[in-house]
DNA sequence: TTGAACTGACTAACGCTGTTAAGTTAACAT
DNA sequence: ATGTTAACTTAACAGCGTTAGTCAGTTCAA
């Protein structure tokens, strides 16, 4: 079958056929030979769509990407840093399989530098000094990212009987698995909720005009709020 | 050569090479064979010391996770996460190669749980909830392995002049690139300071017997103040 | 209407990977 | 002296991402 009268393979088809490999069999899982297989193609049939394998990935974690919403910004930089994160990590949380090759992910791709203009504009039009609103931006991409990789709660292994004596702190640590996913998400929301108190008792303390949280004041455009000092 | 006088390979001696090697090369730069021809074995040797490749970088990344230290709960639970999250990071960033295998990495190992039993035990020594003591360990490596992982400022590239006009507020984001280290040590002590700040606050209103961030008080042994409730 | 150029697939193959099997001999225990 | 174990060797397997070369169908210009 040398050209099929209408195309087998598309791009956006590709892209599913790879992201639905990879939510069931993992990153490792996700080859080209499998997923040509998939498609009910030969394997280097992809490459004609796709340079590589990296750009295919690149392609879907940007796809995933599109989800994250900064546009709560505009209600404060309180609801925008929370909208933000939580839009985030929802996200990630919907393809944890993915967030290995994601967190090294590209970041200057057009979409993501759009992210963090609307990022970093919002803090520093809320008040925040624009080195400090670089440093939120990452802390909070810290936040993010470690929730979504880390899943804390996976550390522990369920069929171990002996540390529920050797170590009495961890209680009964065991039962962590069940919940497991709840644990990630109430610790996210607990991280999350400590940050911004702590940021808000800071930018009272450093910008005592601000309100903390509230909507930036004045209507100026955001982004021209940004003096051009390095960050 | 069938069997040397005296052994050519010892676990230590391989892991070292291994090390080495992602240091130099990344994670993806260690094969067996380059690990082998690095110490002028053949690949299939390493498999008499070590059953699989998984194993040996499980025991490069406990060796790193050794550094790690929760010592400091002995003079409260601020200076304890602090010093915690600060050698957890410090280890991390010196093989940063290797970060995105520990975050999935065992966490089950006995040494990994010991760690975790002075964590939580510290922070319930000091006043806190059994609940939120997990979630403060599970923030707390949020933090630390979104840090190692992320690299914020990596996401910039230092080539493009373009979003220089097209993205006002990124301002000269572009110089990020080069002190990215600096930003990432500050971005993470900062986060680090917003969310132990947030947590202080938290713990006054909470307990407010408990001194925030102080020395807990009686000399109990920390573990046995955990109750067995699920967490 | 013919012919060239392009498109979208194919098969074969290269060098790489982790890992297993089988062979070889030094060292050690009985 | 003999048998077992230890520590290596080479050969090989299946799977990987990717490249080269082939070929038929589609599109468009002359």
């Amino acid at each position: 079958m040398p050209r099929p009268t209408t195309p087998l393979l598309s791009k956006p088809g590709i892209r599913a056929a790879a992201l639905e490999i990879i939510d069931q069999d993992g990153l490792d899982g996700l080859s080209m030979r499998k997923l040509a297989a998939a498609l009910t193609v030969s394997a280097p049939a992809l490459y004609f769509h796709y340079p590589t394998k990296e750009q295919l990935l690149d392609d879907v974690a940007s796809e995933i990407m599109e989800k994250v919403d900064t546009g709560a910004f505009a209600l404060g930089w309180r609801e925008g840093l929370l909208g933000w994160a939580r839009s985030y990590r929802a996200a990630l949380a919907e393809h944890p399989n993915i967030v290995p090759f994601l967190a090294r992910g590209p970041g200057q791709r057009d979409a993501s530098l759009r992210r963090a203009d609307a990022i970093h504009g919002g803090l520093v039009a809320a008040g925040w000094p624009a080195r400090e609103a670089t440093m939120i931006g990452a802390s909070t991409k810290y936040l993010v990212v470690g929730a979504a990789m880390g899943s804390f709660s996976r550390g522990f292994v369920d069929d171990v009987q002996v540390y529920l004596d050797r170590y009495p702190a961890l209680g009964d640590a065991h039962r962590l698995r069940e919940h497991a996913d709840a644990v990630d998400r109430d610790s996210f929301e607990f991280a999350l909720s400590m940050f911004v108190d702590g940021l808000a008792a800071r930018l009272t303390r450093i910008s005592p005009s601000a309100e903390a949280g509230a909507r930036s004041a004045p209507p100026v455009p955001a982004t021209g709020a940004s003096p051009r000092v390095p960050r």
